[in-house]
DNA sequence: GATGCTGTTCTGGG
DNA sequence: GCCCAGAACAGCAT
């Protein structure tokens, strides 16, 4: 569920802990956290500071001298609790307050950090430092931002999918940005030009502001209500196709979109 | 009971 | 090497 809105407001929250030492790790789950030996690491550390690129939220922990940093990542369903409030209470596909959910936690001496994650595709493990990851979408400029979609031949969705080319879209964020672009997801993307890639890239910086306002990835003009084919387009009410694209389900307008 | 899913990764194949 | 489809991961909602 998490995109790169939704892994801000964990980072938001997550960035309460800074300044604090951690008292206690909790890490059972073998899957969400391979390695747990590497993340108990963290023990008698102090917490530095929480950063961000694209979907993938990192703990660095100190001293100086030795730094620490772990690497969070959501997965479908996972979920961040900070001293025992999230910034987000429901998520779609699952997700309860319950405490059988909890797959690692931070502790300290006052309050804690816990990873909700129902489904276990979260992944908590020792920092790669972004190895692999774009830039992230909220930073990109433009002229990078064309430069590295243009360089590719897949379809336009598929590549702002690819976290390697640009770090942050998921899913929703993709089908509604290329929605107020006015661009047919399928297009191979050596096929649009730079100023129609120019236009996705202002698209996407208006867009990931004015979401972030309005609570999330959920909350475009695409809502969860209209992804279905033959739902009226928010653009012109033309009835909507659905297909798939880069193994995605994607809703798209037939008649705006080209 | 079957299907699908706001994500990523791997495999097999063109 | 690039790209794609499909499967796998796991739980829940419809």
């Amino acid at each position: 569920m998490p995109e790169i809105l939704e892994v801000e407001m964990f980072r938001r929250s997550a960035s309460l802990v800074i300044g604090r030492t951690v008292k206690s790790v909790t890490a059972t789950d073998r899957i969400v956290v391979p390695e747990p030996a590497a993340v108990r690491m963290l023990v008698g550390r102090r917490i530095t500071d929480v950063t961000r690129r694209g979907k993938m939220m990192t703990i660095h922990a100190g001293p100086a001298r030795d730094p620490l940093a772990i690497d969070v990542h959501f997965g479908m369903s996972g979920r961040i609790i900070v001293d025992g409030s999230s910034p987000i209470d429901e998520l779609a596909y699952g997700a309860s307050d319950d405490t059988k959910w909890i797959r690692f936690a931070l502790r300290f001496a006052s309050g804690e950090m816990l990873l909700s994650d129902p489904r276990r595709f979260a992944r908590v493990q020792p920092s790669s430092a972004w190895a692999g990851l774009g830039p992230d979408a909220f930073e990109v400029g433009k002229r990078e931002f064309i430069d590295r979609v243009g360089a590719r031949r897949a379809p336009l969705k598929a590549v702002l999918l690819d976290q390697s080319v640009l770090a942050g879209l998921g899913n929703m964020l993709v089908d509604e940005i290329l929605l107020r672009a006015g661009l047919d997801p399928r297009r191979l993307v050596n096929t649009v030009s730079p100023t129609e890639l120019g236009n996705v890239h202002a698209v996407m910086r208006r867009v990931l502001p004015e979401l972030a306002r309005k609570g999330g990835s959920h909350a475009g003009r695409l809502s969860a209500e209209l992804r279905f084919a033959g739902a009226a387009c928010p653009v012109d009410a033309h009835p909507m196709d659905r297909c798939v694209v880069g193994g995605r389900t994607t809703i798209f307008c037939p008649r705006h979109q080209h």
